[in-house]
DNA sequence: TTGTAAGCGTTATCAA
DNA sequence: TTGATAACGCTTACAA
């Protein structure tokens, strides 16, 4: 545990080897230039000395680090950590480093985040934006520098910026001609932040879809801000003792539907016959639940992969933007499904 | 999109404010040796002038990079990312990044990873083994550099390295003396793999409590490498088959108890009065499915704070090699417990 | 095919 | 209180 061990440099290869550092460096590269037995010679030594390459000092050189930052809201989301895993992979197999800074959805983190990521040098930044995110002052820092960002999921709304997310609009659309479908008249829907357009689009598709089905405004309860568990619950709670209960709830989140299904089976009302539940994400929970829960599956990891692969575009220096939909899927489980 | 722009040095800093590079430097660092006015420009014109520090070049000429490499098998599992929040949490608040791998359980992977992080020049690695992991000259190699290693979770059987993981033997002991006390006698094990510590340790932890409790070891069926929903599924539809059903299944995963569930209740099975069944994790899916499942709280988040507490401490000079053992929590659900 | 030397952005030593 | 300069480990013209 030699603590102030110097590590293994190529000017320490070449020393053993009576062999200058460039020699070594270029012999390690591979470089055509260098002789076969030399190349050899060096890679052997190389191993016996334990040396590794000491990423920093070739990254101030050539000016390229191989690091790609990651930011997202909450890395313990199974939507989030899928996506990671996808972007990981591509990135992987690129030869570049994943850099990972979870917000936990707090603004001032996303900040710190940004600034974390700069200082690591890193070649590229790939970020989800955290709920409470309004400015983009540390955004358009970071642009400012020359380097590729790309956007997914939460995105900021600039058309010369490239960013991956689902279809909402779309998948809100058809969840609610489901529902619809069931024979549901008397909706609630549990939406997020306004701010955020992936929020905004969902509220538009489920709204779209009641104008298109000539669904009377009055009977609909539109509550933002209700992605959680605890909410789903509250908001249910109250609208079964005002005797508000509607014949379905449709929820941009499958938190706050989980929410809404523990409170109503506490109730004693039937779901789906007096009211049907769907959520969004297709969390693992949502199949395994009681009653299985309808939801829409994001293909979280495709989404992490299609982002990195324009990233590693970019970084091979086409700097084409890119928007990308990727397509969403609805799954139709008991909580929704009515027999008749 | 400039990608050619040059990035702001303090020397730009330094040009602008006719002062030294060095001066700046230190006025940067909020060196006491510069001036109250001088620290003050200089600071006001590296904001306006778009600076961030280039870590890599700080980290050449300090040996520090103020960076961890944290290698996991999966990052898509609640259990992993829930531990990997706790130590990013905590590498933050002591100005650390956290450099993620994740090597899907293959060996090969997990020797890239280490690879990988030896080029970024991390100060520290964090890391739990794949499963397939039972040569460890990749480890040894990073020991050798001479910087911190600390294991959680799955660890490298050798006490002069840190790791912190759960109680696994304590935990499946009581787990089965739950089982036992709700009346079971016929007892299946689904386990891991042996050449794991953790999971060897569950499986003694469920073979002395069957002995403490003088249970006929003919009555007993030992399955190993049996951790997921399939296998759970597959094993528990053999013994149904072959008239061999226990009353009941304890395993080492939330994962293989929902495919033994899942089985159950398509044989019309009753859970618990016919088979009582118990999991590990705590999986998000435990207890909102039917029936809740009784599995063991890991404290995911906890052990990677006391991870990352314990790198920060070697990081900063202290080489004390540490052992910890997280405490676990049984928690009992409607999968396991009978009504008389 | 190999070697010399400059330079990437920073910090730290020494000098002023 | 500030400045000049060397050094960290590596890559790459340019030279031999």
């Amino acid at each position: 545990m030699n603590s102030d061990r110097r590590r293994t440099t190529i000017k320490d290869i070449a020393e053993t080897l009576h062999l200058s550092v460039s020699t070594v460096s270029r012999a390690l590269q591979g470089n055509p230039r260098i002789s076969k037995e030399t190349t050899e010679k060096v890679k052997k030594m190389a191993l016996s000395l334990d040396y590794s390459i000491h990423g920093p000092a070739a990254a101030l050189r050539t000016g390229q680090g191989n690091n790609i930052g990651v930011i997202v809201p909450r890395i313990n989301r199974q939507f989030f950590s899928s996506l990671i895993g996808g972007i990981e992979q591509v990135l992987r197999t690129n030869a570049l480093n994943t850099f990972i800074y979870q917000t936990q959805e707090s603004f001032e983190n996303e900040q710190q985040g940004v600034q974390a990521m700069l200082n690591a040098g890193v070649d590229g930044l790939m970020i989800s934006l955290s709920i409470e995110t309004q400015a983009f002052d540390h955004i358009e820092r970071f642009i400012r520098s020359g380097r590729p960002v790309v956007f997914f999921d939460r995105c900021m709304e600039d058309s010369s910026l490239s960013c991956v997310m689902i279809d909402d609009f779309n998948a809100a659309y058809q969840m609610t001609e489901h529902v619809l479908a069931n024979g549901c008249k008397k909706l609630v829907y549990l939406g997020g932040s306004e701010h955020l357009m992936m929020y905004r689009n969902r509220r538009k598709g489920f709204e779209q879809a009641l104008l298109d089905h000539h669904i009377q405004p009055s009977d609909v309860h539109i509550y933002e801000n209700s992605l959680t568990r605890e909410k789903g619950y509250d908001i249910t709670r109250q609208l079964i003792e005002t005797g508000q209960t509607p014949d379905a709830i449709v929820s941009a989140s499958d938190f706050s539907a989980l929410g809404s299904i523990l409170c109503l089976k506490e109730a004693g009302i039937n779901i789906p016959e007096q009211v049907c539940v769907t959520g969004f994400a297709n969390e693992l929970f949502s199949e395994v639940m009681d009653p299985s829960l309808t939801t829409v599956e994001q293909h979280a990891r495709e989404i992490g992969m299609k982002a990195a692969e324009i990233m590693v575009r970019n970084i091979k220096g086409f700097s084409e933007i890119e928007t990308v939909l990727i397509p969403t899927e609805l799954i139709i489980r008991k909580s929704s499904l009515r027999h008749r």
